[in-house]
DNA sequence: TAGACGGGTATTGTATCCAAACTTCTGACA
DNA sequence: TGTCAGAAGTTTGGATACAATACCCGTCTA
């Protein structure tokens, strides 16, 4: 049976995925049809999806999916760079951290970097991204500060903005590589911020990681 | 006619109300019988009160009234502080910053408490409230960063984290009056950092400023 | 030609019915 | 006495019918 979450799921994937396009109007029956649904259930789910972020009200009544200009993904991204400082902080102010995760996620990505060369580049970014995404949530998860993971999500449905994207695709080869070794070295850098307790630096270093990503939005970087 | 939204707006009153208790299992029927409505725009409204934060998923289905513990209360106020001080960051980098607005909210604050001797304790921190909730308000959206609106209205639903709430119960009330006076102290400087371009102490001031609020939480304040 | 008015249509809002699933209570059996 | 199975009751999920209204568009007027 699809409840309310599911019939919401499948409509977000609907927006991720493009089949719904940003600024398109988002009729009711179209998407209960789509679905093979009724009204019902699509109607319960889109004011969540509005809440959530992916549309927006437009006049009395309809809802249209929202369109991120430029700037808005770049808000986000600063944001979620605030935020994710906050939980790095959060976590070294922490007497009982335990930095056995993010040890094991450095060990992961040390490992990917070391065998790196013998990889496709986008099956490293893909693999990059699934570990950028854990060392992320795992500090926000450790930092015992749930409100942060809520808001973190609202960031991350922003395109380009959550830490699993990673594509540099307007630059070389070996520049991308070398943004992934860099990115990955700063992780080091904090978790020994957070080893050391030292709470003001892991916050700072965690905010100027997000750095890395802004090419990603503006696309400007020179081959 | 009601309208989805509204009745959304009915159901979030009756909880920030009390009248639905936080840890209370919120069934459909029950809520439509005191709005006077069938259970169909209650289901379309529950899941969007959930998605705000109000409501917690209970089971596989079902929602219950979120019940926020002190330490939910006093991180979601420190989140507050991280992003509103993101937003007189970015409002002190803007080049077309336009500090009247800010200026003539000031200027009521001062009026304010210039008179307050005159004015009855309840009704002076029910009026600073209104203000300095214009005064927050006002930074964020000169910050031109719509999102930080949006992730603020999320840490703002949390109880005693709103800048309108202004109570400070176990106090005596002289020591009330001072923390009021005080408070709009640091909105002149933090007027003052962005005024002269200077995000970093900007930022710095704006967070430090939630700190006031933190006693109306623990509530552990001697008189 | 611009703007206001009004009717028709498309789309959303509400109610009700039925189905599915979860809960709780009961009773039988180990 | 404890536990498990099953049935009854409660609650949510979905479909459909109908009502209300926002919006579009054409027409009329200034």
């Amino acid at each position: 049976m699809a409840s309310t979450r599911s019939t919401t799921l499948r409509i977000r994937e609907l927006i991720l995925q493009g089949e719904l396009k940003p600024g398109e109007r988002v009729k009711e029956q179209m998407v209960a049809e789509r679905l093979g649904l009724s009204r019902t259930p699509i109607r319960a789910a889109l004011p969540a999806l509005a809440k959530e972020g992916l549309l927006i009200v437009v006049g009395a009544r309809g809802y249209a999916v929202r369109r991120f200009s430029q700037a808005e993904c770049l808000d986000a991204l600063h944001t979620r760079a605030a935020l994710e400082g906050l939980a790095a902080r959060s976590m070294a102010m922490r007497a009982d951290r335990d930095l056995r995760p993010l040890r094991t996620i450095l060990q992961t990505g040390d490992d990917l970097l070391k065998t790196s060369a013998g990889l496709d580049l986008e099956e490293l970014e893909a693999l990059y991204g699934e570990m950028n995404a854990a060392f992320h949530t795992a500090v926000v998860s450790a930092s015992d500060m749930p409100i942060l993971g809520e808001l973190l999500d609202r960031c991350n449905i922003v395109p380009f903005v959550s830490p699993a994207h990673v594509a540099f695709e307007r630059r070389s080869e070996a520049e991308r590589r070398r943004i992934l070794d860099f990115a990955h070295r700063q992780h080091h850098s904090i978790v020994e911020a957070i080893a050391s307790g030292d709470a003001a630096r892991a916050e700072a270093l965690f905010r100027e990681h997000a750095h890395n990503q802004e090419v990603s939005i503006t696309g400007a970087g020179e081959p």
